[in-house]
DNA sequence: CCCAATCACTAGTACGTACTAGTGGTTCTA
DNA sequence: TAGAACCACTAGTACGTACTAGTGATTGGG
């Protein structure tokens, strides 16, 4: 009678409950395809499901078809920006309602730690950047074949729309008549690629507005270059500033306050991400948006249509938008709240 | 000879492969107490393991053994704050050493996706806020037992002090010789619980001081509140806000800004994270700082004590300090930079 | 009315691991 | 020199699921 402490519920106890064989419980639970089973039966099964509280195992359900109901999002190491975080939530949302669950995943350069690919047996790995040839060779060897971005399967990338960010700072800075681009880089090496991505497209857009290129600084709120940047923009004639997101833009102006020069007055600066910092700064940033929201659900089913050949929507081109506000706006009621400090 | 599609290397071929059992294998492996194995057979083992590649299946091994090397934390669905994601990364390096992998998951409310710890065989699970009655049930059906925080086993809370900072922050302005105080507090429902903590700890200095209660205001960047929650505190009397954490204390300082106020001339204000935006904003935010890291390493050791028994070190208890700065600063040089307005 | 086809199931196995029970062989003790 | 103790291993099984092959019963066509 005494049970070693209380055994998990299986679905061998469901069958008992039900009185049929373990075969049909599955059966039921999975749909099977090409098993039919009657009414009665599906409902007497239901039942002891419910009545025993029956969880099925991941882990015997995973062994036995080398498949789990799991996404794995790998993660880069930098830092999380806020745009990134509403994609993520969508992802999961629309992940959710299909049944999977997606696990997020930031390998740490130099810790011990198993991968998380080698241990979940996930249905899909979606990398935010592509994978290193060590990594995609790790992947394939753990027979993990459905890999976004897949090199072998060009197209497959997570459809990312790096360029038109930066080309609507760009050009929303030369539509307010600015003549002289300044580029404000973070300092963060990880980040490295991104920027030089960022930073060429605001290059094309002022060369082909017969312009000079863009005069680059970095710019970090940790050391002392905000205040020297601003006023080396200022010196070289720059009079607006693309900055690499939200946060590198708050330096500049904060910069540029703190060495006694106005914003907009004096520099105009526009962010990219529209996170909530761009509302909250003073003045508050001008910012570009992007819909992350839906960028999140094209990559859910991609995921989907790559776990289970779900069909694939419609791309819905994202849309990237610009928000106008105060840091590129220089005569409104808000302006005078602000005032270059006076000098000596 | 035509393999079904390249299998994968189980310890069986590396038994083969070394001449050896399947058991042997595992005895090596696994290092398994009990068990002594001979330097020679052992070195022929981890050569075939090295020469196969292989790699072991979790998905088997958390079938047999019951067990995973995986600790899941369950994050709440609210904003992810600045510290918590110090916090998460030292939790995830200092388990990654000792081999373990975290995976976060934010259970999503209106989600059919089954949680993940039916799903993981997680052997720690950790969670941010107390788990709620149906979610102990559950874990306890999945046979779950290691769980922080567990009701059953008091002490075993995930300890961390949420009274200092809140007491940092009220000494700090009675200290400078503020005699009214504010309290700000975000709109997001979920925070409740929290800010009712915070707001409880800064009452109770108040009134030990002989001062009154805190005024509470709520404050919020996308609604108007900003500038009317300042102009109502001016209007009582208020010269010190305690701010629930930099985020609303930039949205206190931007609505004291917006309605003719200056900050700190006429009202000082202290954040609580010591976030990026507490150095970034203009005023720069005097704020509270916890060793948000040493927190996360004591979680992983208590994780990891729970699931092998390794010891507990001397809970260090965590610092939390008051970095001062512009906001509740009255004369500096950087106080000028930025000034009331003129007003009409 | 007979054979085929379909239906509604069941028996039984494989997945890859961890580990128990056992097995020869050697060394040590009395 | 018998027996105990130990060493270094191996055979084999259980974990819980998904699914293949098979099995009686019913239906359908000619």
């Amino acid at each position: 009678m005494t049970r070693t402490l209380t055994r998990r519920t299986t679905a061998a106890d469901v069958a008992r409950e039900a009185g049929v064989s373990p075969a049909t419980v599955g059966f039921v639970l999975n749909r099977t395809k090409g098993q039919t089973i009657s009414e009665e039966t599906r409902a007497r099964v239901l039942a002891a499901v419910e009545v025993l509280n029956y969880k099925p195992h991941h882990a015997a359900r995973a062994l036995r078809s080398g498949k789990s109901k799991i996404v794995l999002l790998v993660l880069p190491d930098w830092p999380l920006e806020h745009s990134l975080r509403t994609n993520l939530e969508a992802l999961t949302h629309t992940l959710g309602d299909n049944g999977y669950a997606l696990i997020t995943f930031t390998p740490q350069p130099h810790s011990s730690a198993t991968p998380l690919w080698a241990v979940l047996e996930p249905a899909v790995v979606i990398g935010y950047k592509p994978f290193s040839a060590e990594d995609l060779a790790e992947l394939k060897a753990l027979g993990i074949r459905n890999i976004i971005p897949n090199p072998e399967t060009p197209g497959m990338g997570a459809a990312a729309d790096l360029e038109s960010g930066p080309r609507l700072q760009a050009e929303h800075l030369l539509s307010l008549g600015h003549t002289k681009l300044g580029f404000a880089c973070p300092p963060d090496p990880r980040l490295a690629a991104f920027v030089k991505t960022r930073l060429d497209v605001v290059t094309r857009v002022c060369i082909r507005a017969g312009l000079s290129s863009p005069v680059v600084r970095q710019v970090d709120y940790r050391d002392g270059s905000g205040p020297s940047a601003a006023a080396h923009w200022v010196a070289e004639g720059v009079t607006g500033v693309v900055a690499y997101n939200d946060d590198v833009a708050a330096d500049v102006i904060a910069g540029a306050v703190r060495s006694g020069l106005s914003v907009p007055g004096d520099l105009c600066v526009v962010g990219h991400d529209n996170s909530p910092l761009a509302s909250r700064y003073i003045p508050s940033i001008s910012s570009v948006e992007i819909d992350m929201e839906s960028l999140g659900k094209q990559s859910a089913h991609l995921a989907l249509n790559l776990a289970e050949g779900y069909p694939m929507p419609a791309s819905p081109l994202s849309a990237a938008s610009l928000v106008h506000r105060e840091s590129t706006t220089h005569t409104t009621r808000n302006d005078s709240v602000l005032r270059k400090s006076p000098r000596s």
